[in-house]
DNA sequence: TTAGTTGCAAAGGCTTTGCACGCGC
DNA sequence: GCGCGTGCAAAGCCTTTGCAACTAA
């Protein structure tokens, strides 16, 4: 808990009342949520934050490296503050919400060199669809 | 080529000259195109269609199960005619280009059943992110 | 014929931006 | 105090929709 607020300070990052309210929402809920999502519940915690700061805040956490973007099929971004740990994601295709898998292996090894047309190949993401069980 | 245009019809889809070009534009390509890039295309053997049409003729291929919709990084949506062929894509980081590979085995059957959360799993699709040679 | 398709323009969802004020360091 | 961060509102991008005219079967 709050290990994303604890890295952003580690890193010298200019702290602010708004960027620690949504670095305590983005990590304290287990589900990924959408920027919408985050401000509602900063909201709640600072009600002057406005939904540009939430956004611009979301964005510069992702350019530290130290929270992923989530982008689902035309559906809001989602964002994951678990950057640091590998692991893969199961959509919902109904309602959209999004939990963290961890299957074993790395999918980057199972791109053989002759399949990689001179990339240079350096992550692999696997998204498995299906319905959660209230959507089911 | 043009596979896909001979699946539409197989289906008894409607045809129009409006369909018929965006299908020829998006199986006629070897990259994935954008509804933007399509229209843009289209409108160089059919001057008078619409942006509108060519939404919502992309999202009856997909509707209809012959399209596949990618969405990368948030940016506009790209569609994929190869929906019957399985296979994984490769994105450049750069350009934003795609390219389909077809790695070995099924990335479905990678996610033990007690990483499912009961879930109803259907798919599976492996994204591998990268820079292409001309970006390199 | 007639249900389904098109084009236009306007609206819609999500996100970014310009600018003046405010606050962390 | 300085420079970055914030809030507000407006604009932006991508996409969808309402409606009247049109057309494939």
């Amino acid at each position: 808990m709050s290990d994303l607020l604890q890295r952003l300070r580690g890193r010298g990052w200019r702290m602010t009342s708004q960027r620690r309210v949504v670095a305590e929402v983005l990590d304290g809920d287990h589900v990924h949520l959408t920027a919408d999502e985050v401000h509602a519940l900063a909201v709640d915690r600072l009600p002057e934050i406005s939904r540009a700061t939430v956004y611009n805040t979301l964005g510069e956490m992702v350019s530290l490296g130290e929270v992923t973007e989530l982008s689902t099929d035309g559906r809001a971004k989602r964002y994951d503050p678990n950057a640091h740990r590998p692991h893969q994601h199961l959509v919902c295709s109904g309602c959209g919400v999004i939990r963290d898998v961890h299957p074993a292996g790395d999918p980057l090894t199972d791109l053989p060199p002759d399949q990689r047309y001179g990339f240079t190949v350096s992550e692999a993401a696997i998204t498995y669809r299906g319905l959660c069980p209230g959507c089911a």
